[in-house]
RNA sequence: CGGGGUGUGGCUCAGUUUGGCUAGAGCGCCUGGUUUGGGACCAGGAGGCCGCAGGUUCGAAUCCUGUCACCCCGACCA
């Protein structure tokens, strides 16, 4: 075992690089291929399978939750988007448009769909009349466009897939309960499932959703102290309503505008999954996502038996989703694959192994080797499975803890947002020259004022030393 | 959108400063054989509109103009 502390040249070290060694690790996952429009990405299979199982899960809890899911069109004439004038003003400088039908230049242009706020609205107005009617509690899968300037992988494409729900209700408790419901439900999934902690909370007045009364957030901590905005509710209260002229006749008689929500997550997601879990071997992913789970690694399996023991192993482990890689490449190749593709578990299984009634299991999170008797296989696997799962939220959650820092006086806050990868809690006055004092000087944003610690930790302002109102995290952002 | 960098076979790159005949290397790929417990070895073989479009020139991967894409930094950005 030569070399042990880097194998694989090709991807370039985190630490000597953050930038270079995310695109390293998605060329060399296989999770993309760039296409040739600036900005839109070809999702390769190892990707989209990724996307798969994380739509199945997340589509599952909303279900749950009274979810139905519509498809709504992809093109939005001008007039209809331009009704609600902050949201206009917000997604303006990022939409595409269509000119022309065929060889005729139109005469409104369309636009194509950034979100689809616009085109609920136009539905709501069309099939809500009665209190009887509520709530609608749509959901759609779908792609948007935003012509963003810089792109990155999963990070910010032109084109991306999410999904984006869209409520209407008839009492702003209930639109409320709504936007706190998915933004939990969003915590959970990353919980639980991807095995990313978060930090819930609302978003400022600036930061917040073009149009939006209150916009909640979760945020995530890549492995480089950045803070990525992983899922977002938005409580539009009753002005969309308004603007789209909404109304329903209530349980009074009289006619009101509802209240709406709107909330989604996207394959923004993915690059999280990258930057957190991810190490300078490659991808490494949670066991509940992974498109497969155990990868068997058969070793000179031109040997008799060799295959076959694999094949057999491979149904013991049927539970699982299981791969066995009998391709010609040598097993040091495929060792490496494995860990560049992030697969959780991988099973050695050769000669002397089947001569003893062993494999040999090796965890992709720690690289720890597991001697373990073929008939308890399938046992040791779930066992090993759920041991990764809840390891790798631990560290992902202890890295996170240990880069929170306070801020009680501006130059603290200024030493820590320049030398301290981290989220920063800092007072705030609420006042927004203050949110753009602090991003000039020092890069760092508001990203969120947290539900769960809400303990002041100063009664001044960080930036101004006015009276303070909100405790907000502050960090740098993807 | 501003600054910097890069586009040459599937990948990584040399060649461009100083234009010259048939454009190179390593890896990968295909065939055959030997191998197989951390990116194997031998032999043979295939594969290139030098990102794209114009221009200068007897002659362009190389010089000029434009354009597209990718990477990094910044601005912008649910």
């Amino acid at each position: 075992m030569a070399g042990d502390n880097k194998l694989v040249k090709e991807i370039t070290s985190m630490e000597e690089d953050f930038a270079q060694w995310y695109t390293d690790v998605v060329k060399k996952a296989e999770l993309i291929e760039y296409s040739s429009v600036k900005g839109c990405m070809i999702i390769l299979p190892a990707g989209y399978a990724i996307w798969e199982n994380i739509q199945r899960q997340l589509d599952d809890r909303f279900k749950a939750t009274g979810v139905e899911n519509v498809c709504m069109p992809l093109f939005i004439p001008e007039s209809l988007l331009n009704k609600e004038k902050d949201h206009v003003e917000g997604f303006a400088p990022e939409v595409a448009w269509v000119t022309h039908g065929g060889l005729e230049p139109l005469t409104e242009r369309l636009c194509v769909r950034p979100t689809s706020e616009t085109l609920f609205c136009d539905l709501y107005h069309n099939i809500v009349h009665s209190y009887r009617d509520l709530p609608k509690v749509f959901n759609q899968w779908c792609s948007v466009v935003r012509w963003e300037k810089t792109t990155r992988p999963f990070l910010r494409s032109r084109e991306f897939l999410w999904q984006e729900g869209h409520t209407v209700h008839e009492t702003a408790e209930e639109a409320e309960e709504r936007t706190v419901q998915m933004l939990n439900l969003y915590a959970d999934f990353c919980k639980e499932v991807l095995a990313i902690p978060t930090i819930r909370g609302r978003k400022t007045d600036k930061e917040k959703f073009a149009g939006a009364e209150a916009t909640y957030t979760i945020e995530a901590m890549m492995h480089d102290g950045k803070a990525l905005q992983s899922g977002t509710s938005h409580n539009f209260g009753d002005g969309f309503a308004k603007a789209y002229e909404i109304q329903f006749t209530g349980r009074d008689n009289k006619l009101t505008n509802p209240h709406q929500t709107s909330w989604g997550m996207s394959t923004r997601i993915i690059g999280a999954l990258i930057m957190v879990h991810g190490d300078n071997y490659g991808l490494v992913l949670p066991p509940r996502i992974a498109p497969t789970q155990i990868v068997i690694i058969p070793i000179q399996q031109k040997k008799e038996g060799v295959l076959e023991n694999a094949a057999k192993l491979k149904e013991a482990l049927k539970d699982f989703r299981v791969k066995v890689d009998d391709s010609d490449k040598t097993p040091g190749f495929k060792f490496s694959e494995q860990e560049m593709r992030g697969f959780p578990l991988r099973v050695e299984i050769g000669p002397k192994d089947i001569e003893n009634g062993v494999c040999v299991f090796v965890r992709r999170d720690t690289r720890e080797k597991y001697t373990v008797k073929l008939d308890e296989a399938a046992a040791f696997a779930g066992k090993i499975l759920d041991e990764i799962q809840s390891d790798m939220y631990n560290r992902a959650k202890e890295h996170l803890d240990n880069s929170l820092f306070s801020a009680t006086t501006y130059d603290e806050f200024k030493d820590i947002a320049e030398n301290k990868p981290g989220f920063i809690k800092a007072m705030w006055c609420g006042d927004v020259e203050c949110e753009e004092k602090i991003k000039a000087d020092t890069t760092v944003t508001s990203r969120c004022m947290p539900f769960e610690d809400t303990e002041a930790i100063s009664d001044k302002c960080v930036c101004c030393g006015k009276p303070a109102k909100h405790l907000v995290y502050w960090g740098k952002a993807y």
